[in-house]
RNA sequence: CGGGAUGUAGCGUAGCCCGGUUAUCGCGCCUGGUUUGGGACCAGGAGGUCGCAAGUUCGAAUCUUGCCAUCCCGACCA
């Protein structure tokens, strides 16, 4: 058949390739590197979304919006960041077309340059910060606690579906403090913030450390992150938060009076996720035959698919799926009901396993004779009778209960890939054997971590937050290290 | 931007080396019917600038040249 899945130990990219565009996720566009997110995958986003939303407003975080376009001038304000995003931005220069003269379609309008050239943004520290100047004069303005929904623009060399699309869908807060102190609190929090929501609604645990210089955001003063282990044992970064420091005020000069009536720059963070959340997703928790979502955020929770024996048979199958339909959506399960006649029951089931339902049900005259469902689980592709009395509850129950397993599936995968190595050997072997994260020393230069990414491709993914100290030897340069990193190969 | 590969219907493809009627097959799509407990079947049907342009030739999907696009491997990156 034409949905039948390339699988993972055939070639993981086509796999995942396969997963997001037969699972009905998305595609690629007509535009170079862009993806169109379709319905359903959307319907995952938004779920993913109004749930980090709800945790932004939770902790005192409101939203805006800030333009896509930013002045060229704008960028260049502060030095770093502008290094870093230099060679990935779309560059709007002109602002006309008009009939080729020649007669060959149409042409921009070279009497259209405009004077000073427009980014598309690839994130909104500058035209954020540029606003910021004008909205805080006092102590009594900060905390400014301000996010937003917004789409941003990478120009990659390759892309790949949700994981690094040339156009992208993301949040990135912005926020301006008092002092110091409060503003890596708030770096800590957000990372906190992001780490419960993955674990949590997207049921794949996740390291929270810090980069080291050379990972760090362009523009940051300490970049924190949260990293996820993929099933072909390449880590992921799932999401950052950044202390900016001063940085950003002093560029923009954003200064405010304390209550001293002394002048002094405000403290920066900025921190986001983007739909690659949707990409780690995919490739934490899927099998050969399709998507698996954690019921949390599964546009669908439940699907029920009705098995029908002649034209009669109809009326008492939707009965039963009608009513069995209000008594989910009365518990706020999420649930769809199936009774497309084009396809039948067979293709139905593959179809939704494809797309990851968690749960599904199966009823037809058989069923409802017994007073019983089929109900099959879409992580252990187990499948059983059981009762249609009080069936919401169990629905309910059992999606709990994949979401749980989910994340413990996924939590042991990973802690078997995380290994200590002390030897150059054993962290090349580890490399080539399963990847993962592996724990060991480095002796804190760039240097050697660019030397040993050179050599095995592996990076620095993070230095974990709560990182016991250990005396040892750096596993590259045989310097002294007081303490273990995580390495992995990574997308 | 370097190295490699590929462009034939919505998708996947055969044909190309060795030029020759109306471009192959499967999936999908449309119509009608029979069906429905693991990707149904029968019958009929629609759909093509063979990536683009030029050249060679009586004749080009097929040979030549140029261009374009895409994919993979690097460099870059959330």
């Amino acid at each position: 058949m034409n949905k039948e899945i390339t699988t993972r130990e055939k070639d993981y990219s086509q796999w995942y390739n396969d997963l997001v565009i037969k699972g009905g996720l998305a595609d690629y566009s007509a535009v170079r590197g862009c993806m169109v997110i379709k319905p359903y995958g959307f319907a995952l986003w938004e779920n993913m979304r109004d749930e980090l939303d709800r945790k932004f407003k939770e902790t005192g975080h409101v939203n805006a919006y800030f333009p896509l376009f930013i002045p060229k001038s704008f960028l260049s304000k502060e030095a770093a960041h502008v290094e870093g995003f230099a060679k990935e931005c779309a560059v709007v220069t002109h602002y006309r077309l008009k009939n080729d003269p020649d007669g060959n379609g149409i042409i921009v309008d070279p009497d259209a340059k405009l004077e000073e050239e427009l980014i598309v943004r690839p994130t909104s520290e500058t035209i954020i910060w540029h606003t910021y100047k004008d909205w805080i004069q006092s102590y009594r303005d900060l905390p400014l606690l301000i996010n937003q929904w917004a789409n941003v623009v990478r120009w990659e060399m390759r892309t790949r579906l949700f994981l690094r699309t040339a156009e992208f869908l993301w949040q990135e807060g912005h926020t301006a403090h008092a002092t110091r102190g409060e503003a890596i609190e708030e770096t800590e929090k957000m990372l906190e913030v992001y780490a419960d929501f993955v674990e949590d609604f997207m049921a794949v645990p996740v390291i929270k450390g810090i980069k080291t210089a050379g990972e760090r955001f362009a523009g940051a003063e300490e970049t924190y992150c949260i990293e996820a282990l993929m099933q072909d044992g390449k880590a992921l970064q799932a999401g950052t938060s950044h202390f900016l420091g001063q940085n950003f005020a002093k560029a923009f000069d954003v200064q405010y009076l304390t209550k001293e009536n002394k002048l002094e720059y405000v403290w920066a963070t900025s921190w986001g996720v983007s739909t690659r959340l949707i990409g780690a997703l995919i490739m934490a928790h899927s099998d050969d035959k399709g998507l698996i979502l954690p019921p949390r955020i599964a546009p669908f929770q439940v699907v029920i698919v009705p098995v029908y024996k002649g034209e009669e048979s109809k009326v008492p199958i939707n009965a039963k799926a009608a009513a069995l339909v209000q008594e989910m959506k009365a518990l706020g399960i999420r649930v769809k009901f199936d009774d497309n006649d084009n396809n039948r029951p067979g293709w139905k089931f593959a179809e939704y396993e494809l797309k990851g339902v968690p749960l599904r049900i199966a009823l037809g005259l058989r069923d409802i004779e017994n007073n019983v469902v089929e109900m099959a689980d879409r992580l252990t592709g187990e499948k059983k009778s059981v009762s249609m009395d009080g069936l919401g509850a169990l629905v309910q129950k059992k999606l709990s209960e994949i979401q749980d397993s989910m994340f413990t599936k996924a939590k042991n995968f990973r802690e078997n890939l995380i290994r200590k190595a002390d030897t150059w050997e054993s962290f090349v072997s580890f490399l080539d054997d399963g990847g993962g994260f592996i724990s060991a020393h480095w002796d804190g230069t760039t240097e050697t971590e660019d030397s040993i990414k050179d050599k095995t491709k592996a990076t620095i993914r993070c230095i974990p937050l709560n990182n016991t100290m250990e005396d040892g030897v750096c596993i590259f340069s045989g310097k002294p290290s007081k303490q273990r990193v995580l390495f992995a190969r990574a997308y």
